[in-house]
DNA sequence: GATGAATGAGGCTTCATTCAT
DNA sequence: CATGAATGAAGCCTCATTCAT
């Protein structure tokens, strides 16, 4: 009668569900969110698809836990150098902040090939918009401590902001996307030049 | 009520055509490419669902010939800015350059909240992604070229490019995408500064 | 405003009807009942689809067309054949017959193409079957008379008519379908001698 | 009233996948290849629609499965009967042979009723015109062992292969298509008479 | 907990037929 | 008579989700 139903492994509920999270970035990132299946997730974490349903209740669900896990990383990276602000040296914390937003990325490129992509589809605009205006917000909010304070001037700081974060942003997804192999160095090498050159006040001429 | 069967009309091709485009466009930009039906595209366009196999063979037809219109009109724009290179003054080309840039995509805003969006997707990485790079030389070259006749100066000018591109870009699609009514010359200001700022050799200190 | 339609040209009915049923033929022939399309056909009789319809109700009505003047034209050829019956030498008759077929066969190539392929699909089965069991009646009546007059013996003739006649016709076709070149003569000079042994009175052993 | 949603009934995969099966045959042997639909099939099998495509990726494929059986069994058949040449009486291996090729077509009906019918089509040809080949080659050197044997004596053996096989074939498939209740024996008898009589050296006259 | 067979809504595409020009 | 753009029913197939085991 035992129909031997070899491989029915057992696993911790936070451990699968790990797994069926690291499936799903994976299989996200290589095929798109749409394109990607459940099927496919299942697959690459090794479970059976029924299996899918006991850790989240729809696809839907799942990308909502992703995004916000991600989304509340990026708010509190962003706080954690925010905190800073107006403690220390600015210039120190301009590379500071640039060095650490590159790592940042780089450290969650997985996230970042997902929602970086199609974080501003027509699906996540919401959802991700807010964020990223929070964000914006805040290094605006920082940019202006700096000129306050005389370190900083510029014209718009909140433009400033918006220009400084998609560049940096654009290339480093650009790079995760693309380059095969990345210079870290040299990403952080060039943001920083640039962030100075920005946020620097003009020469007396 | 019944709002049926508004009597058959007749367009001339290219007509037909340009309407479906334009609907395509339209609920592309608003549901995203996958979320997008034939159906959807039809009945915005207020033709029958089998029409839209008169004009383009799939939906994935469509979507190349959008695209390769969007990435042709991108090559070209560039390329029409790239020829004054050299030709005259180098800070006036700079915001010749910004401002047709963010014009261009004012006027492409319907193909950019597309293809700007879901660009680097999966699907789309091979087909934008070398339109992308070759942007990116152009723009680089025009840099070196305003280096090596002393105008400019950044230590890696690739990079700068690339920084620059996405700064612009990014800003733009966010201002397209979220601001209901954004300030055209505000971007412009901003740009130009940036793009200054950015390129000026480092004042003797 | 005109809009110079070129081509436009009005030809007989009788013409014009004759071109789509070459065409109809042909294209059933190459592509099957089902595959060929209307378009496929107009294409080929180099009309606009529209034109189809004016000269038969459906694509439908164009196979019962087809089905009928061919079912006409076998039956009539039998009939030819059967008056003979009685009135001349039996093994000339029989001689004539089979040779007779095959280049009744032969000269209608087209239609066997195209009948004698999905003439026992369901949707024809009535049509053709009742056509079909016409043509071995016949043949089996000549056989009968035949035996009558002695110059025959077989054990069941209504079979024996059944299995001349698939064995003829289905050589035919295949040799119809499959061979570049058929040889008409040696499938004339095997038919001949299939029929002589068969319809032979045994030997007296 | 309500015949909704009967509880969902799980198989094990090889019976559901013979049931489909079946009920394929039964649905193409009914309505013909192109008429028959996947809901159809699904219906008669008693399923809903996506389980078709757990077993099978396409309606085509189905196809190709089922007439690769039907070929398969029926070389296999073929070959059977071919290795018996030349161990054993010639007169007796004529009558197995033709008594054998109506009980296996009689056992295949279902298939016979499918792929007899529209073998020769254009999407089939290729498929069953081999394996058609095939079994008329094999035919062909077991009449030309008989001749060398002196056993049998006909002028053209490829060509007569050709005309048996079709007259047995062809009235075999028409009893199967159109009589409700063929009689085996009297088929059996008929063919035995017909190849005896066809194959027999000519009488000394 | 885990499995994977089963479901069915919904999307894409084809094509016989119609109809305004 | 002739055209060919337009229609929409109908078929194939996918995949998120459910459920019996």
């Amino acid at each position: 009668m035992a129909l031997h139903k070899l491989k029915r492994i057992t696993k911790r509920p936070d451990e699968r569900r790990a797994d069926l999270i690291r499936a799903a970035l994976d299989v996200f990132a290589d095929k798109g969110l749409d394109d990607a299946t459940v099927a496919d997730i299942t697959r690459v974490a090794g479970v059976a698809k029924g299996t899918f349903y006991l850790y989240f209740s729809s696809k839907e669900h799942l990308l909502t836990a992703l995004r916000e896990r991600f989304v509340e990383d990026a708010l509190e990276h962003a706080a954690t150098l925010f905190e800073r602000v107006g403690k220390e040296d600015w210039w120190g914390l301009v590379d500071a902040t640039v060095e650490s937003s590159i790592d940042f990325g780089l450290q969650h490129r997985d996230s970042i090939r997902v929602f970086g992509r199609e974080g501003l589809s027509p699906k996540t605009k919401e959802a991700l918009g807010v964020a990223e205006r929070k964000l914006n917000g805040m290094f605006a909010a920082g940019i202006q401590a700096g000129m306050a304070a005389g370190a900083f001037q510029v014209a718009d700081p909140e433009l400033t902001a918006v220009y400084l974060h998609h560049a940096i942003d654009g290339a480093l997804m650009e790079a995760i996307l693309f380059d095969e192999d990345l210079d870290r160095d040299r990403l952080v090498a060039g943001a920083k030049e640039l962030a100075h050159k920005v946020l620097a006040p003009a020469p007396p001429s």
